[in-house]
DNA sequence: CCGTATCCGACTTGATACTG
DNA sequence: CAGTATCAAGTCGGATACGG
C-alpha cells in the first residue's frame, strides 16, 4: 500500500468528485459512449472545468477513450469507456453487493434505489 | 450516485489516507486484531491524530471493532476487522485482480509487490 | 499507552468569465 | 460545442504539544 500500489492510486482518483459518475453515464450511453455537454448536462451542476479534469485524469489512466471531430464546427467531443473501464464496473458491482449485504439500511439514494440502479 | 449512495461514501472514507493500510494491518493480524500503537508502529510515520481519527471513522460504518481494556494501567486498546470488514477486504481483492489484468504495468510497491502481497 | 487540541500549509472544488 | 484561466472557500493531513 505504498502510494506507488495501483490499488491505492485506484482508489485515488475513483473517489475524486464527479469521477465515479462520469463513468456509470459513460457506462448507461450506447456502446458506452458519451459526448461532453450530454455529460454535462446529465450530470446537473457539475462545471466544465471540473468534468475536463476527471475525463483527463480517466482517460490518463486508461479507462476512459476519446474522439474528437475537429472538422466540422462546432467540434464534437465523444468519450467511451475502455475495457479496462468496463472492467473496473464490474469490481464497483461487486462493491455495491458488498453493500447490499452489510449496508442495506443505507442505500437510499435521492434519485434512484441502490436496488435498481443499473450497478 | 447521490452523496448518499453507499457505494459513493464507502469510496469516499475507503480513500482517505491511511486508511486502506489500517485495514491491511488488521487483517494481517491474529484473529484480524491489532492494538493501537502495533497499528502506528508498522504504519511507520502516521500521526497518532489520523490514525485516531480512521480508526474512528471505519468503526463508525462498522468496518472495525473496538475492545478497551480501561481496568489496568497503562490502558489497552484493540482494534480488529468484523465481517464486514472482511468483506470488504475480498472487495479490494477483486478490485487488486483489476489491477494485475489492466494496470501490470504499474504494480511495483516499494515494500511488497502487489503480485505477492497480502491481497 | 492511548489518545485529544490547536495551528498551519497544501490541495481541491466551485463560481465566474472568456475563447477557438 | 468544448473547453481554459483565475480566484475564493472549504477540507485534509502533518507537526507539535499536552492529558488521563
Amino acid at each position: 500500500m505504498h502510494p506507488d500500489c495501483t490499488v491505492y492510486k485506484t482508489a485515488q482518483y475513483l473517489t475524486k468528485k464527479w469521477a465515479l459518475l462520469v463513468l456509470f453515464e459513460l457506462y448507461k450511453g450506447d456502446d458506452y459512449t458519451r459526448r461532453f455537454s450530454e455529460l454535462k448536462d446529465s450530470l446537473g451542476v457539475i462545471t466544465s472545468k471540473v468534468l475536463s479534469q476527471r475525463l483527463r485524469e480517466l482517460e490518463e489512466e486508461g479507462l476512459v477513450g476519446r474522439r474528437v471531430d475537429a472538422e466540422h464546427f462546432p467540434i464534437k467531443s465523444e468519450y467511451f469507456l475502455t475495457e479496462a473501464g468496463l472492467g473496473l464496473i464490474d469490481v464497483i458491482k461487486h462493491l455495491k453487493q458488498w453493500a447490499l449485504t452489510y449496508k442495506i439500511d443505507n442505500i437510499d439514494c435521492q434519485c434512484q434505489n441502490c436496488r435498481d440502479c443499473i450497478l
